[in-house]
This record gives structure tokens, sequence and C-alpha cells, in this order.
DNA sequence: CTGAAAGCGCTTACAG
DNA sequence: CTGAAAGCGCTTACAG
């Protein structure tokens, strides 16, 4: 008994032909209660599984989905944690792909696996090709990109908390502001920059600038040493927590207080963003909400049915000493 | 021609059999060189994949290896990378399961992914039940073990650099030391927990104490909290860098200077980890070559070839502010 | 309500 | 050096 059971063995073992276990194990109507009791405790016994190959061969579904992450994101795990979940409940594997970072190997390899037959879907969190799509490609879906009304599409890119922050501190007397923007590549990094100089606009406050970063510590560090000495008091948003953790490191340098001659606001809540002295106010993402979402959504485009209901809110400002709040001594993330 | 091309399709359009063309496809002596420049030069044409469904079935071989990861954890992404990437290079697809944090849960998903037949090979960096394989189940490559002899297994958790960074200290004068563990259901937490005890004894310091932790910010925090008035001076020897950053909260709360009165050093070399104030001493760990060199070995283990040369060093230590060491102004690891 | 038969696309001995 | 045939394990009309 070296061998994996088939549905061959549990049809014989139960008495009943293969169309009949089969019929039974995906749940077709028209069998009767016993029947089904029987092939169903046989293949318990046998602990039988069905090949999966087998049947996709026949189905000519492969049940398998694509996700595309950048290369190294550290936001990787929870996405995955949410999306393998709400994959699973739907009957779906996963495979995931990281993108190397040369760009024609990153487009021969999106449109290999767009194409390659093996998957029902993809679901992107690096910007897609212009529809490299052709015949029988995947069905797409990317969280990295804009709608067509060029719109930001989705959690990952809407900036209204940048909105909510610059408003909340201008309302505490904050009138100078300046933003480093994340890599322009990236439409998040462009959906913050607008909406900061949207929102500078509307409320008639004062902008030092818009300096160019990458979402490195670096360019946030070497931002705050390209500032004149008179740059202070100044409210600095920062297009993510690494970038702000160098705006923190630049202005001790000059000898400016944080956040007392500058106050700066990050993105993303990374795990040691709240320990930090000055810990760093910022934007958490519920990343592994967002996976399992994303997965629930192109599985209904992949089924035709209608999109499941976006449940929003997965962003919340969380607001700590580097703009001058209480932060009580519990940390709510601290997982390694 | 709507449909995605077969093997006898391009057969067909060759003017050979179905065989012909599998036998070029997959390398086969003795096809000659007319033949197989044509039959490559129509599956090109005609941009036919193999149906791997397909081939599987006939092999009996799945090509498809599990990686089974901790449901966060942030170097996910990083081990990713080099583990699919090695693993396309060997012809394996990989398939990423995040374990739920229930016991019972987890047990019974590993035995279900070690032995449901879909995978050839697991990776596991996380602790393996003690042999829930039975009869059918895929070859285990587990990295969060112990090996027979009860030594540490390989890079993840071996605790020398801690050794190198506490003789260090040492010789640089310090003589009072302060160890708080990782979760001690780790082996890594394990290993430089002994680590540190052996050393410590070894070079004849004192120890103010083994503090267990759990790999959060906030064990850190609280450990210094605990401390009598006059622990300083003081090496803390943090299970990684997120402990650190609380060792640093803590000190700074209580008044003590960083690295004057108390130096700590962390693991793992976070993002942040470069830029914080005071920037934090680590062990950086190459977690994207130690995907792709486990996925290797994994593969050697599968066609029993001999092991790959395992090429060491993948940890190395980064002294920086925290210890009271210069730092440079380039942040060496920056990327979002 | 149940079973016999065909076929998904591939690879693998085997015959020529 | 090349092709005809069988079969991997499943699902799906179809017949009974």
């Amino acid at each position: 008994m070296g061998k994996v059971p088939t549905s061959r063995d549990v049809a014989a073992r139960a008495g009943v032909s293969q169309s009949t276990v089969s019929n039974v194990l995906t749940g077709r109507p028209g069998i009767s209660q016993a029947t089904r009791e029987r092939v169903l405790k046989v293949a318990k016994e046998l602990r039988y599984r069905p090949n999966l190959a087998a049947r996709s061969m026949r189905t000519q579904r492969t049940g398998r989905l694509a996700l595309v992450l950048p290369i190294t994101t550290w936001f990787a795990s929870k996405i995955l944690a949410g999306a393998t979940q709400a994959a699973q409940e739907a009957g779906y594997t996963i495979e995931v792909h990281t993108l190397p970072g040369d760009f024609h190997a990153r487009q021969q390899r999106l449109d290999e696996i767009v194409n390659s037959g093996q998957f029902e879907g993809v679901l992107s969190f690096v910007p897609m090709p212009p529809c490299p799509s052709g015949e029988g490609g995947a069905t797409v879906l990317s969280l990295a990109e804009f709608d067509d009304d060029m719109k930001v599409s989705g959690d990952l890119t809407d900036p209204a908390p940048l909105v909510t922050m610059i408003e909340e501190l201008a309302s505490r007397g904050h009138r100078r502001f300046l933003h480093i923007t994340g890599a322009l590549a990236y439409p998040s990094a462009r959906a913050r920059r607008d909406a900061y100089v949207r929102t500078i606009e509307k409320l008639g406050l004062q902008s030092l600038g818009v300096i160019e970063g990458d979402w490195t510590g670096e360019s946030g560090l070497n931002a705050i040493r390209s500032l004149p000495d008179d740059a202070p008091p100044l409210a600095v948003v920062a297009s993510n927590d690494l970038v702000a953790t160098g705006v923190v490191r630049g202005a001790l340098e000059r000898g400016w207080t944080v956040p007392g001659d500058l106050c700066v606001t990050g993105w993303d809540d990374l795990v040691s963003s709240a320990l930090q002295v000055p810990s760093i106010t910022t934007v958490f993402l519920d990343y592994q909400r967002l996976g399992a979402r994303s997965v629930q959504r192109l599985v209904a485009a992949l089924r035709d049915e209608p999109e499941p209901p976006s449940g929003g809110g997965l962003q919340r400002i969380i607001w700590r000493e580097s703009t001058g709040d209480f932060v009580s001594s519990k940390t709510p993330h601290g997982n390694d």
C-alpha cells in the first residue's frame, strides 16, 4: 500500500463506480444519501485526496492564482498571509512571483505570468505594463494602478489620510509644510504628492517645497540637509516611516528639536516606528485584510460574480511623538 | 485560433509526430538537428507552452515546492525573492504557505502540506512537529530546527556573531552585560541565549541576567524598566533590532545615555536601524541568498545529488552608534 | 439514482 | 532517427 489512493480505489472499496465517487466529491446533486455517506467514509479511511493535476486537466481550470510582488517589500508577508487564506477559502492556490529589477526582464516575466495559461488570475502589487495580455491571458487585478478616470484605485494608493493629517496639523497652528515624495514611479507616491499640493492650496498654507525622494531614509536625511537654516518651524509630510526616520536624523543633526522645531509624519507603521525616539506619527494600512479582500475581488471577477463589498477603512492614522502627540506605553504592533 | 496550442498542434504544423515534439522539448538525445530546429521554430511561432498539469500527470512529478513561513515575518519577502528565483532555475515552482496561530491548526496544516502529494519538497522556516510525515510524504527541509546532535543547524540559527560581538565589546572594556532573549520557542532564540551564557562565562564577564523576551520592542522596554538604578554601565545584547529599539527607549526614559551609560546590540538590520538615532549595531543576514541556497539544498536532496557547497558567511555584524561606533552618512540598506 | 466510455495534453516504452 | 499506442487520474455528457 505504498501507493497514493485514486478515485478508482475509493470506488472499488465503496462498491460504486468512479463517476459516482467524482459526483459525490464535487458535490453534485442527485446522489442518494446512503451512497454519499459510504463514499465519503471510504475516502476518509483511505485518506484519499483528488489528484489536482488530473482534475485540472479535465476541467481546464488550474485553480491557481499568481501574486506578483516587487522584489523586496516589507509588507509582502502580510499581504501573503491574507491572500493565501482567502485563496484557500475560495478553493484556489497562490503562487508568488517576485519581479527582477531590470525593466525589460520585468515586462517579459509579467507577460509570461499573464499568458502562461497556468494562472486563472493575477493579482499584482506592481504597476503593470499597458495591456500585455493577449488572447488567452489571465484576468488581472492590479493594486498599483490608476483606474480609467485617473483616480487612485483602491486602498493602496488612497491618499486621504494625508489630507486629514495636514488638516489636523493646520488646526493645531502649523502653517509651514514640506513634502518629501516616494519614488514617483509608484502611483501611491504620485497620489500623495498631488494630495499634498491640493491640500496646502485649499487651506492656504505655506509650502517650502515638494522634494522628490525614493522611499529611502537617505532621501529624507538629504532633504533636511538641503533646507535653509531658517526653515523651522516646519511640518514635514514624509512619504513613509523610513523617510520620516531620515528626517528626524537630519533634524537632530542640525540641532533642531523634534517635534519642537520640526514635526514629521510618515506612512506604513513599521514595527520600529512605535518604539523609536521620537516615535513616528504614521498611517497604518491593514495589508493582511487588503490581501484577503483583493483575492476575493479577483475570484469574484473570475466567476463573474458581483464585486464583494469593499468594507473600506483599511487605513488609520496613528498619532505619535513626532507630531507632539501623547503615546501610551503600550506598543500596538510589535511582532517579529 | 482562440485555443491554446498543444503539442499536437506543434506536431501537425512541423510535420512530425507528437512524440517527436515531446522528445525535442524535454531535451532527449537522438533527434536529428534539422528536426529539432524545425520543432523549436514552430513551437515558438505558435507560442506553445507545455501544459504542466498534463506533464505532471504523466511524470508523477508535480514540480512544486512548498515554502512554509510564520504568519507574519519581516524577512518573508527576501526569502521569497531568493527562493523563487532558485526554484525557477531548477525547474520548480514555489507555493507559499503561511501558518495560522493556533497550535493544533498549525499541525494539521503542516501535515496536509507534507502529505498532500502536491509537493515534492517542503522548505520550512517554522519549527516542524516531530515527524508528521507518513508514507508518501514530501521531502522536508526545515531551517528552524536543531539537528540530531542538538547543534544549531544552519545560518538561520547560528549565534556566532553574538559571540563575536561580546568579545569585541569586552575588548573595548565592557564588563557588565545583559541579555534579552527572543521568544524561546524559536531555536534561534535559544541558540543566542546559550551562546550568551557560554561567552560571558568563558570571558569571565559579569552578567546582570538573562531576561526572557518575545522579539517585541515592548519586551526590550520592559526589561530596561525592571533594572535597578545602578545598572549602568551596561552592555545589552538584545535578541533583535526591535528589542534593541525598546531598550534605547527605556534607557532614555530613565535618563541613561546611549551609548554612554548603556550600549546595545540588535539583530536583523531592519531598514530603519541604520537611520534611527542612535543607529543600531546589528547582525545582517542575507535572507535572499539564504532562500536561494535552501531551495538548492532541497532540490539536491530531491534528486539524490550531493548537497551543494554551503558558501557560508551569510551573517555580518554591522557596528553602529548604539555601541559607540562611527557611522558614515551613507546608509547601506534603505529599500522600501 | 448510478455506471460505461471518452478524453483533457502530455510522456514513455516499444516497434520500425 | 521517428511514430503509433497506451495511460497518468480525473470529470462529464450520456445511457440506462
